[in-house]
DNA sequence: AGCAGTGTAACTACAGTTGTTACAACCCGG
DNA sequence: CCGGGTTGTAACAACTGTAGTTACACTGCT
């Protein structure tokens, strides 16, 4: 199962946010959605989510909505964390209730979680490296280029 | 979303097979299933996929399965490839179609691929550097300190 | 030939994702 | 203080992938 897409959505959003393109016309989750291509109650719920965590500082009426911190100092992972429903240390799912009276069944369990916590806690930290500024400067390097 | 457990019941099975529990009776679908504690044609269907990946060899009659390698040179990365539906580089889902119209949009993609892509094989790498041995010691280790 | 086991298709039930409509709550400008 | 644009949410549909189950053809040993 691949991961869900909220997560790009969420950082297309926070990019969006960290780059304001025009200063007078406000960022709607209407804009948003024309942007990222999909429906504004998308964004909205992403939005949530990303207020719920202390990304986000929305303005409930008269569409405004901006970073509680600079782009520098939010790590992909604080978005991916905030977007996920994946609960801390439960990338990979295990079959549950394996046979007790078995020997392997008694200890799969124990013997793969050390594994696939090492394995969940790589891939998390490379996204603790890398900030939202890290993104934008990418978008911005790239916009240049072409 | 959660990795399919059908990586963990792999490892399961590939586990019981290391571990020739008795050399008589041998180890058939059904078995398995018990241990595991589901249905036979989950096995099967696993077992399917790791056959076709070259990892064990099954008898269709009279219930045989064999590793057709040493466990020390079985890696939980090829079990992983060998289950999971996700396509290589495929962890992460992007959301498809930005608008081009859109700085952010155009360039995103990009963008992210590449600490995405990077998080990823962090993950694999653990996974590459785990043998099928590895964890059946560590599941004998553990029946033998309980 | 008989039989225990595998290979596979078909179906169900279920969970999570994404998109969509609908509407209440909210805030601001006039 | 009212109207209009916006957010917050609930509810629902369509879709996808997972996991379990039944059924049955096929396989190969004895
Ligand atoms: S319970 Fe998983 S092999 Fe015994
Ligand atoms: S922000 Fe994703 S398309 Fe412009």
């Amino acid at each position: 199962m691949q991961i869900s897409s909220r997560f790009s959505v969420a950082v297309h959003v926070l990019s969006l946010l960290a780059l304001p393109e025009q200063e007078g016309v406000p960022l709607t989750s209407e804009r948003m959605a024309g942007s990222v291509n999909t429906n504004p109650v998308v964004i909205r719920r992403i939005l949530g989510q990303l207020k719920k965590a202390g990304l986000v500082e929305v303005r409930p009426a008269s569409g405004g909505t901006f970073l509680t911190r600079q782009p520098a100092n939010i790590t992909l992972l604080e978005v991916y964390r905030a977007v996920e429903v994946v609960e801390e240390g439960q990338l990979f799912s295990v079959h549950d209730k394996p046979n007790p009276a078995c020997l392997v069944g008694r200890h799969i369990q124990s013997a793969l979680d050390d594994t696939l916590q090492r394995a969940q806690t790589a891939l998390e930290q490379v996204l603790a490296h890398t900030t939202l500024q890290q993104v934008t400067t990418d978008i911005a390097a790239k916009a240049l280029i072409s």
